[in-house]
DNA sequence: TGTACATCAGTGAACGCGCGTTCACTGATGTAC
DNA sequence: TGTACATCAGTGAACGCGCGTTCACTGATGTAC
């Protein structure tokens, strides 16, 4: 990106390089077009250092990805314990946690296709559906929710959350026809039902 | 593919090859381990030609993809078509419509991966929400339904089976922990719920 | 306080590969006379 | 019925490019004596 001299980091702090390799690696997933694979030549273009520079701090160029998904998935996760934790009631606390999920894929939309493109979810996603089990459970026990069965319709909600968040910008393509939609008003319907959580 | 000499075209039907080259690239389509994008050398291996008998059929790789794609959608289009039209009751339509989409993604993971993959749902799927829109619509009207907004509903319902249509495998990662899932039974549940059907 | 040396944080050149694309060609098949 | 020719359906060689990866190197900085 930038052209100007790469002033090298002082003995001892080597393993500074990691975190800009990584920083060129989420931003170049970030600015993706197409949910292209990141290339180790590009990263080192990114960051301003000759490719071979790399080898030092990853193995390979997978290494990096699986780098760029752990921080990707933590900071959803973090997000949506964030929303769970603020919200005063344990239903509120369940459709606060879906938007965050839902909203944290709107705004990094690139970033998230690059998380679903590799390979599914991967373990890393684990923690925040735990997130969502324990909400509906909260719900359950509050009498907020009328489900009977929180395994299966945290699942569901996951599915739900998952199919909102992947979609595309609503102005393009045919979404045009579906109208004005506000997303967040149809994340929450989406989540009350799949939640049992009364009136949607 | 195959060694073995190819026999070329007789006169008057050079536009076969089209249809093998579209055959080639969809088979390296549904093969594909990673999401990854067809190559034009990949498709002529596969369909047992030379590099550039191609350009011959196709402008290039991305022209070979969107027939891919339009070909995908319209079967889809079709599996979902038939299966609203076999079912007896308006209900019975829409879930039916709702777990051919759902059956059609997991048997063919990764053509839908493909589907979606390539800027979203293009304009080819229109077809198929129109036909949930219209399958939700004709539960309205028989009282099947308690929706009061087929447009938003519909738009919940394709989220719904989007989400449940793009999950992996449910024998790797995180979803072992989920135990057994029955898909179709899921499936079901999410489309009464997202739909107001009743009972679920 | 000097100085030789080891280490650290990288770089530059080179390799072989698969890619998209071009170009001139080939050889079978139909058509005109 | 022959034969010259046009057309059709492709092929093979070559190009420049970006890729991952390797290797020997460089030059600043700390350390030992």
């Amino acid at each position: 990106m930038t052209d100007q001299q790469r002033t090298r980091n002082v003995r001892g702090h080597g393993s500074r390089l990691r975190g800009e390799i990584l920083a060129a690696a989420e931003s170049l997933v970030d600015s993706a077009e197409v949910a292209g694979l990141l290339t180790l030549r590009g990263v080192a273009r990114e960051a301003g250092i000759s490719a071979p520079s790399i080898y030092d701090h990853f193995d390979d160029v997978a290494a990096i990805e699986d780098a760029v998904l752990k921080r990707a998935f933590a900071d959803l996760d973090e997000t949506v314990a964030a929303a769970v934790a603020a919200a005063p009631t344990p239903a509120e606390a369940l459709v606060a946690g879906c938007l965050a999920y839902v909203t944290y894929a709107w705004a990094h939309r690139a970033r998230y296709r690059f998380m679903i493109a590799a390979g599914g979810f991967a373990p890393d996603a684990v923690s925040t559906f735990a997130r969502i089990e324990a909400a509906l459970q909260d719900c359950i026990s509050s009498q907020a929710s009328a489900s009977t069965d929180p395994h299966a319709d945290a699942f569901l909600i996951w599915v739900g959350m998952h199919g909102m968040a992947s979609l595309e910008k609503p102005d393009r393509h045919e979404l045009r026809r579906l109208g004005p939609l506000d997303r967040a008003a149809l994340t929450e319907t989406l989540a009350r039902r799949l939640a049992k959580l009364g009136p949607a």
